[in-house]
DNA sequence: GTCTATAGCTCGATAGAC
DNA sequence: GTCTATCGAGCTATAGAC
């Protein structure tokens, strides 16, 4: 233990396991619907020893939403830095839904918490996590735009409704894919077949 | 007032208002932290008057759900139907996504409610819409199969992924899109581009 | 049809023992 | 760090007046 340690571990495991249990509860029956005695339950304490780690229940769904949108953005951020520097947007692209997928099946009782109970949670957290997804957003639009520029994604495409369909629709197969029955690099390359050509045998002619 | 109308009209008023209120506030909040108190109150009566229309709160969110499905799939199938019986894939793909944004913004309290509130019900009234789901997506699968059998759709689309994508990126809209701001054909055109022929400039060649 | 009143519970949060 | 005990508030649902 060093000396600038000043945390126990004890109160950082039990700080954890309050943040999983919150999570998994929350993303199963929204944020009002979870008591805090429900979480400390599933955390293996009492309600009152929640509030010795947190102020509020606002304070623990704040930690539980953001750490939901930082897991995938870190993930992203990451696979995207690591490609080399020359690869097409299709690859590039295909790497990005991979890793987004990736994360929110890592993480999924934080990631599909947020997607679910994102609209529901008080003002505050609400306004604390539109930051990072405002980020993470920023994130693809950047990507985008690169090969827009390059001409390697249709001109005319709406960039921010593209980056919005695709997250969205990422998002979503949390509410249907199952990580144990499924195989994910499967599910990311039909997502990116789709987006990246269509589904049409063949293209529409421009009008 | 003919008779065999034994209802009144102000009991259909009234529980109407109650579908109405129920619905934009499981919206905006969730379903538990909704009281039959504010549903009430935003419906212009009392709490305890809710019971003369309704046996309980899970009875309210059960009609509220199925409503908001049955609108989207009435509106899809209807604009389906509609159309000449030679149409191609890109042309009815183009006006279910049209019509299903069309249903979703035009019943946004229902559709909303749903997509937002569905996964934190409880039990029963899950399991009451999860059939009207099922028979959504089995609307689609028709949909997408004929069109592969034509040879208009690619061959090797994960047809259940496909619909889930569209499905899921077209209720997504209900967090970001401003039905009072923005242009709903102009985005349904955009999904659409997407959706068929992909972003990519050239697509990729068949590996 | 809508009201008032209330039974029986559970909630978030706090206080203080250990 | 976690406990027990409790406050004040709000919850669903019901009973019965009007």
């Amino acid at each position: 233990m060093s000396a600038v340690t000043y945390k126990t571990d004890k109160a950082d495991q039990s700080r954890a396991r309050i943040l999983d249990a919150a999570a998994r509860l929350f993303r199963e029956e929204g944020y009002a619907a979870v008591s805090l005695r429900a979480i400390a339950a599933a955390a293996g304490m009492k309600g009152g020893s929640v509030y010795y780690h947190f102020e509020s229940k606002q304070a623990i769904v704040i930690e539980v939403l953001d750490t939901g949108i930082i897991a995938v953005h870190g993930k992203v951020a990451h696979t995207i830095d690591s490609l080399p520097a020359e690869s097409t947007a299709a690859e590039t692209l295909r790497a990005g839904i991979l890793a987004h997928l990736q994360a929110l099946f890592e993480f999924s009782d934080y990631s599909s918490a947020n997607v679910r109970i994102y609209s529901q949670v008080p003002g505050a957290a609400r306004e604390s996590n539109r930051r990072l997804r405002r980020e993470y957003e920023a994130l693809w639009g950047r990507l985008v735009e690169r090969f827009v520029e390059r001409g390697e994604i249709r001109f005319g495409t709406d960039t921010r409704a593209f980056i919005l369909l695709l997250i969205g629709s990422l998002n979503a197969t949390l509410e249907w894919f199952d990580i144990n029955r499924g195989n994910l690099q499967g599910l990311a390359a039909s997502y990116s077949d789709v987006l990246l050509n269509g589904v049409l045998a063949e293209r529409e002619t421009k009008s």
